[in-house]
DNA sequence: CATGAATGAGAATTCATTCAT
DNA sequence: CATGAATGAATTCTCATTCAT
């Protein structure tokens, strides 16, 4: 938490910031286990070396990749949210913010996902985050309930529901990564207003 | 679909049986790309050689692993849902037996997630399935609407969202494995049907 | 020390000796940082993959070079030892035993002490037994104090010089592999004597 | 031998010091094989490239540390013992200029124990101021010989016993760095004096 | 002079696969 | 049918070395 800020230079930044996006990129395109340093470095233009000079480890690499996803989300998601006030405000800004997330950082959020479910060592690092990201939910809906605008329910199950539905719009971009999330956006929304307001 | 079937002797069924079996814990226990010939093979209690004399490669042997969960899936989930007639019915069936079996196949359905999840070739073998699996809840819905028993909404996008629901059960399964699933199939099923119903 | 026996199979202690023996060569001849899988592999004429097949890593691999010369050296110089039993002929039979066994088990002896030289971790197991070596001189020698034979002496810090000057012996072989020990052994055993009878 | 001096400016040969310290300090601690640039670099708080700059190359940089061992020991070893000239004195003062050159460059004496141990390349270079430190012993047995002072006996094979009954003394630090030497160094030299003196 | 960055060769190890028995 | 033995490709990682700044 308070460890001494590593202070990167310029370059140092930039070349992590390119061997991470294309570790996200190779990892999105053709799954975990297929993402070697071999092919991240072909990705990413370096030599294999490179990514060991800059992180040490590939682990740590995977490492990086997720908090930095969780650094983006939290620019992208968390700032917008934050701003909100309303249960409803919140929750809308929460869903929508959420997909446009996704939709602009695909192979990021893609990568996240499947470094998780392939168990990664890493994921424990994460883990954390992920269920603060579900926490959110939880902390919006019990806020809602309290207000009265939501219905009631169990707001920790629900969370999860709400969760899952979000994440999924990214299997459909794994799995075409050309799709329009706007329908399944617009549906996923409905969808849930319909089960939480009274 | 329509080869000529391969008429296996009752101790190869065995056999295989028991190492799909084995894959399936491995896979589930550890993640993908944790689960070598060797943890398989040790965990099947058998050599590294049999298992590929029976399956060829590891390839088809993760193919059948997902073959035999569809197989499973269509005894537990398929032949009591086309005992029903009702959409209402229908579905219900659906999300009670789709419950039922993930809490009873465990092993099974979270190594079907994880594979797919890491993109592996035998998912396009799968995908029809998948895919097939989405459709079924597609056509009950769809014959919901017609009767009017449902809402208007968009079927498909609807039927990816129930289907997400159902699957995340399993991840929860997976991180503890001691998990009461009936609490968030009760909220599940709450919060589906608050969404589908007029 | 009452572990399960391995029970090697005949073809497996067959291989076992051949890599053993290869791998003393191979320190013997260019010092063990020289010493890769690679090249252990090409002097025994098999692939990497055996080694690591029985041996499961190199470290082990090593330890069992140590154990090898440890069981050799019991049988080729402990037995016979073990046959005398007067304080001289305890140590005379000690120190031609010692050096036939130099010049019979050259590489064997050479590895050995490289790999002792080196600090590598398997010398953790080594080291109770080289100790013992020299602690097996020291108990010659305190007998032969007891029975008047030897001189007044610090017995430890004596059974340390003679391991030494018998251990240079390897050293002299390693870098003129055709030397003759013979003049060597003679003189150290005249200087030994010299050193200890009253 | 005779070449032009490179003369050296004074921050150059401060800097060079400073890294051949490092590297017996590192090479005595973990042994030849665990010192890498890397860790010579860190042990002499400068980076990598500056080794290289000053050295050239690792293995220049291993021979210009066993030359400056050879150079320590003629100025602390070589020189006390010019002054004698009784072949009892030559001998009792290069005994006891061993010890304590032992004692106090430690590092340095274990540093290239293990270099020559290693058979690096180097070695070539070292191997005859080694030799020549095993004449020195042998002119001085010789002499004493000449003078009737010391018994008959090989002095080529003697000389090589008590260069190796002083060299183990390091062996004996390496292990326990806070080890006492002087009990070895008395029975040491009783031990030498017992067996050449008539 | 000195450093940080980058490289590529070579290290140990894992793994799916082949094959003789 | 089944196994143990063996292989070689691929993987992560280390290391000496080069080079621009």
């Amino acid at each position: 938490m308070s460890e001494i800020p590593p202070q990167l230079t310029a370059i140092e930044r930039t070349r992590r910031a390119q061997i991470i996006e294309a570790t996200a990129v190779c990892i999105a395109a053709n799954g975990y286990s297929a993402a070697s340093l071999a092919t991240i470095a072909k990705q990413a233009g370096v030599s294999k070396g490179v990514i060991l000079y800059h992180f040490g480890s590939k682990d740590t690499l995977i490492e990086e990749v997720l908090k930095h996803v969780y650094v983006l989300a939290d620019a992208e998601i968390g700032i917008p949210v934050r701003a909100e006030t309303t249960p409803k405000g919140l929750l809308n800004v929460y869903i929508s913010a959420s997909f446009a997330f996704i939709s602009a950082r695909r192979d990021y959020v893609i990568a996240l996902l499947l470094i998780l479910a392939d168990g990664h060592a890493a994921s424990r690092i994460a883990d954390g985050a992920h269920i603060s990201a579900t926490e959110d939910i939880k902390n919006i809906l019990e806020y809602g309930q309290t207000e009265g605008v939501f219905r009631a329910f169990d707001a920790g199950e629900v969370a999860k529901m709400i969760r899952t539905l979000i994440d999924v719009a990214s299997y459909t971009l794994r799995d075409d990564p050309a799709a329009d999330l706007s329908a399944y956006a617009r549906e996923a929304r409905a969808f849930i207003q319909a089960a939480i307001y009274p």
